[in-house]
DNA sequence: CTCCGTAACGTTATAATATCACATTGGTGG
DNA sequence: CCACCAATGTGATATTATAACGTTACGGAG
């Protein structure tokens, strides 16, 4: 055993892939979007603005457009997404190849007892039913429910 | 033609047949329910909360509770959807026969031109490729972009 | 009929989420 | 050096939503 956790480790790992891919893709992913996506990393389910934000103030005080700016940055390269329906925000799970993903649009399956987040990335087409002519821009899926992890007791 | 335009004639008799719903299915459609029931169909598109409370302030001065209330009861009915990525609300267009969908999910498609919303049930099942074991309590199924009227110019 | 319980709504205050506008910093290229 | 631009800092404010408690009106039990 390392004296760090595994999930931790991860982490780092997982931050080492996306220092790349941003280097390739020309994005600046400065010490503060990086910490605060190591943050959304670390929670491992979707966190409010403000609760990031608290969790920066030790490195000083952070005010509400920091944190804001930093996650629009975030979602725009695919590294992150919001949580429409819980004012949340939660870090893509394939972060560290997100170009690859850039026009897909992402599933998330939401565990509504410990807030676990699973992502599946599916191809970018019309909903099914979609009016005829309708032009998809983007999607919006969020499941709600309990995961295996979770009887429902 | 009548006095009435055709639109607001066709709200009045959606409202009357959600009437005789309500009254099946024991709901109690008071008038200030209704009333925000009938704002959101004249609108045609989501509306905000605070659009809805200041529509009603002729009606006398009305606090955001009142609204949010009045959206909670339409929502638990079926007779209304809240647009998550929007923080709007917009009536359910099955509204008169709600009972019949109240184990659907509404996949939203939102025109960001015209603002309009086309709706389809589609049956409660879980998402294209959910986790082994998920149990889906509900769906937040949203489509954004253009629709045939409005042309991509 | 009175009393009581409850659903609906009113009212005041405040919490939680998000953005605007402008100042400052720090590098990069002319 | 200086002009520029991306990024961040900072103070104020806008927007969305809920908490907490009071009031009213109606319907059933006694």
């Amino acid at each position: 055993m390392s004296d760090v956790p595994a999930d931790i480790s991860e982490t780092a790992q997982a931050l080492a892939a996306i220092d790349m891919s941003c280097a390739e893709r020309g994005l600046s992913l400065t010490p503060l979007r990086r910490r605060v996506l190591e943050l959304l990393l670390e929670a491992g389910s979707p966190v409010k603005a403000y609760d990031l934000l608290a969790a920066l103030k030790p490195d000083g005080a952070a005010q509400p457009p920091t944190i804001y700016r930093a996650l629009d940055f975030l979602t725009k390269a695919g590294l992150a997404h919001k949580v429409e329906a819980l004012n949340a925000y939660t870090a893509c799970s394939h972060g560290d190849h997100a170009d690859r993903h850039a026009d897909d649009t992402a599933a998330l399956f939401i565990c509504e007892a410990c807030g676990s987040v699973e992502e599946r990335h599916i191809p970018r087409v019309n909903g099914e039913g979609a009016p005829q002519g309708f032009a998809l821009s983007r999607s919006v899926i969020e499941h709600y429910g309990r995961c295996a992890a979770c009887p429902d007791s």
